[in-house]
DNA sequence: GATATATAAGATATATTTTGTCTTATATCG
DNA sequence: CGATATAAGACAAAATATATCTTATATATC
């Protein structure tokens, strides 16, 4: 019951992207070292943000990842059903059909209550909030001027 | 970001023990068939139920499992938590210390904020009000009484 | 005490999911 | 056209979850 990395990943990279702005390219590769995501899997989340319709993606040389709206806009349960699908806590929650039972059972409206609060609160928070302070689970980002090493991991 | 299957166990466990009442004795085998779930498998979650102090386990001839306390004061919380360990929805949440910046970081935030809520709901999920009403994800209980089959799989 | 029955505990096997990499193809810039 | 960047999907590795099996131990009953 733990968010996936894939999803962690898709976070950090719109998180890159929301710190340069809507519209402003950023190459795979950059976002790549600056988020300590693994270049190829990167991509693979990025096709997904694509889909979603979060990012845009040109290719060629030059190429890279652009926001198409404002990170005011972006929440992070888009951002993170984009990558890892609809959030369901539990299994009945998602598929109705695997209860007998679903609409009566108790169990499964605790769990109905619990994932909606859960997509709620994460619908609440967007792109520019969260990249207007520092974030974790980033290595430093550009304005970096000495101060907070890249910490500990290699 | 789902429920374990095993966690799913220990619900429809303590679930069927609740409607018997609280020290009622059951066999692990009666429990494993009416709930559907592998008798190995039950044995090994009502071990770490029986750590948590929800059940007691009796060995021997007509041994079982029955509860510690009163239905109503097993929260859905204490069990999944017994099972699976405690909840959190994010790494940087149970370890602050995967985080650069955790203190600070929006992101993290947001996660602890859904990481509380949800542990709340699930903490004013009481048995006997589960156990009151029909379940589902549980095979008919003795109440059966011709209609409600075990509908389906298998 | 002997026997039958039930669970304990841990080793082991299987399946599934997640994570990461590699290769070939395609697009764009200069 | 050549250099560079991403696309797309196959493939490999790792981690996790699920399930089973075996040996040991406890208890009731005879």
């Amino acid at each position: 019951m733990r968010l996936t990395r894939a999803g962690e990943y898709g976070i950090r990279c719109v998180l890159d992207l929301a710190r340069h702005g809507k519209g402003i390219l950023v190459s795979r590769k950059e976002i790549a070292v600056r988020t300590d995501v693994p270049p190829h899997f990167l991509a693979k989340i990025a096709q997904q943000l694509a889909r979603a319709g979060i990012i845009e993606i040109l290719q060629g040389a030059s190429g890279g990842y652009r926001l198409l709206s404002d990170p005011s806009e972006i929440t992070l349960l888009a951002v993170i059903e984009a990558v890892i699908g609809e959030i369901s806590l539990n299994d009945c929650v998602g598929r109705p059909e695997s209860c007998d039972n679903s609409a009566l059972c108790t169990v499964h409206r605790v769990w109905n209550k619990a994932n909606r609060q859960l997509r709620e609160t994460l619908q609440e928070a967007d792109f520019a909030t969260l990249a207007a302070e520092d974030a974790c689970c980033l290595t430093p980002f550009p304005k970096t001027d000495g101060r907070n090493p890249p910490s500990g991991k290699k």
